[in-house]
DNA sequence: ATGAAAGCGCTAACAG
DNA sequence: CTGTTAGCGCTTTCAT
């Protein structure tokens, strides 16, 4: 035999002692009418048997699991990972814990994601969209079980919940306005033909920059497609064939603005030549060839912000929080638009 | 009101059609003796009340969460994320699930995770060590509790435990090799302090291509610090200070090799000129200027191959599995390096 | 300051 | 094919 099969659990602490478990479980949790010796010979002898209490029995009876479902579209992106990684650290000390889930941008997934989280019984679920999430049905359970939900970035206006975004709009018209101050004249935008409100409200913010700048807006300049390197380097591909080819891109991500760029290279139109721009400030960004100029979305803002509105939520269950909090853009000014 | 509070529990459903528990639970998990009529009574009556089922309940009765714990460094490096994403892809449809743990190169925060998902009662534990772990007492526990650990990329010996990692040993030769066919003759190495094997490997296949080429080995050459763009600049900065300059440059990471390229070009050594290789193909490493040649060390076999033996293991419990998956470097060769 | 006992939601052995 | 019943490990009210 290789030890003993199982686990100890509080009634071997209260036999081992001769007490009963409603006193262990209240020398464990710190409840505060226990004597001093009790507790400390509860805690040796916890020790002793190597006892780590189940969390699974305690959530079960108590109804709360401290875990709070962290959705999020991909790790892969810097962007994310950081929001994660800001949460995460927000949370240290209260007690709660993050578990995560990645809906590879597909609504499907986040279905499933929302249905999991919930039978896992997580306290509360933060989340950023899907770019195919055009519904938001299945996070009304959520609601129903009056959890807290959060929403970040990529959020969705149908959900009457807390919100942290970017000034999305501000994100769009900024990039813009700087291109205009570099000289550039004939800007143009790929961006996703997905309808969410963060896209459209970045490419609101270009056209009003434009027509701030009495800069006429040409909808040839405007690429609906996807959101990768590959994407980038085929809308460069399209917008080369206009008849009035633009001076200058924003790209709806980074990752759409490096394609954009390693295109540009090979037709010999390297920026800052031709200017782009991208949003996220991604991991790469600086570090690639010109450096890419950028909106940062401040993460660890975002992340921060999150922690924020959920433990006030915990701790107000009553107040309907529909608060939105909106983080300012930054503009990163590098190589590719330094004309 | 808004609504019930309480959610729908098999009770509800067995209630309101008049049978017991035992039969909606049945019905519910496709036990076979079960009429068609009264599964598709509970079915849809589970529908109708709008039923989710407790798994921590479940769990808690049937000692089993099917939830896999799996410890990583950091999410910010692509190669982890990449080998969370193949894990998770792996494991679709055999009903496990994944959360994770970040132990941010820290032991402490390593500790408390293998703590922390013990208590959450995973089945089992992935894991690759922080940079810090020279000791892995906390793993003990997992061992002892008889479920199925296994150790990725980062290992340790004293650990005897499936492991899956790359051939370390050969990924340094390999990329000394390469610099030597290159031209370069006094290759300089940036690596950690810390001890931890998949580093000493790679030092030793640096010194072992080293011998086989009878190129001298310049202890000098050799730079213990840390690993990060930061790192990777300070460590030019001593070489640079030597009496003989090397010609090349490997860096035990791509982060070390990308702040190695950029204080080279502000000192207007730009590789190839003094090469540089780094390890891990990181997202950047095609894209930065020159590109940044690199050892792929495969993150979506290695997360195939970690579900592998945790199905096995799962599936046979009393083998004790102790084989070691070995995958194999690539070579990726880009600018940084091609003189 | 401590004990007794009920029960969180589910599973499964045993009966019928 | 379905019901009865006993827990999984813990918290918590009500006693004492």
């Amino acid at each position: 035999m290789s030890g003993q099969k199982k686990k100890t659990t509080i009634y071997d602490i209260a036999k081992e002692l001769n007490i009963t478990v409603s006193t262990v479980s209240r020398a464990l949790s710190g409840f505060p009418a226990i004597s001093d010796t009790t507790r400390q010979a509860v805690i040796e002898t916890a020790k002793r048997l190597n006892y780590s209490p189940n969390k699974l029995a305690s959530a079960l009876k108590s109804g709360q699991t401290h875990i709070i479902g962290v959705i999020v579209p991909s790790l892969q992106a810097h962007f994310f990972a950081s929001i994660i990684h800001s949460i995460e650290k927000g949370l240290k000390g209260s007690g709660y814990r993050v578990i995560l889930y990645q809906s590879n941008e597909s609504l499907i997934s986040e279905i499933n994601g929302v249905k999991t989280l919930l039978e896992a019984q997580v306290d509360g679920i933060m989340a950023s969209l899907s770019l195919e999430t055009d519904n938001v049905d299945h996070f009304s359970e959520v609601i129903k079980q009056n959890k807290p939900l959060i929403l970040f970035d990529r959020v969705h206006e149908k959900l009457d919940v807390p919100k942290v975004i970017l000034d999305d709009f501000k994100a769009g018209y900024t990039a813009t306005q700087h291109l205009i101050d570099q000289g550039y004249k004939n800007i143009a935008y790929l961006t996703t033909i997905h309808q969410i409100p963060i896209f459209s409200e970045r490419l609101k913010g270009y056209k009003a920059a434009l027509a701030d700048n009495d800069l006429p807006l040409n909808e040839e300049n405007i690429i609906f497609g996807g959101l990768s390197i590959k994407d980038g380097r085929f809308g460069v591909g399209k917008l080369m064939r206009l008849e009035h080819k633009p001076d200058a891109i924003i790209a709806a991500d980074d990752f759409t603005a490096l394609g954009a760029i390693k295109k540009l290279k090979e037709i010999d139109q390297v920026p800052p030549k031709i200017g782009v721009i991208g949003f996220a400030n991604e991991a790469f960004s600086a570090y690639i060839t010109p450096t890419l100029s950028t909106i940062d979305q401040h993460p660890n803002q975002m992340g921060t912000e999150c922690v924020k509105l959920f433990l006030d939520m915990i701790k107000d269950k009553s107040a309907h929080n529909t608060s939105t909090v909106i983080i300012e853009p930054s503009l990163m000014e590098r190589q590719s638009t330094l004309s």
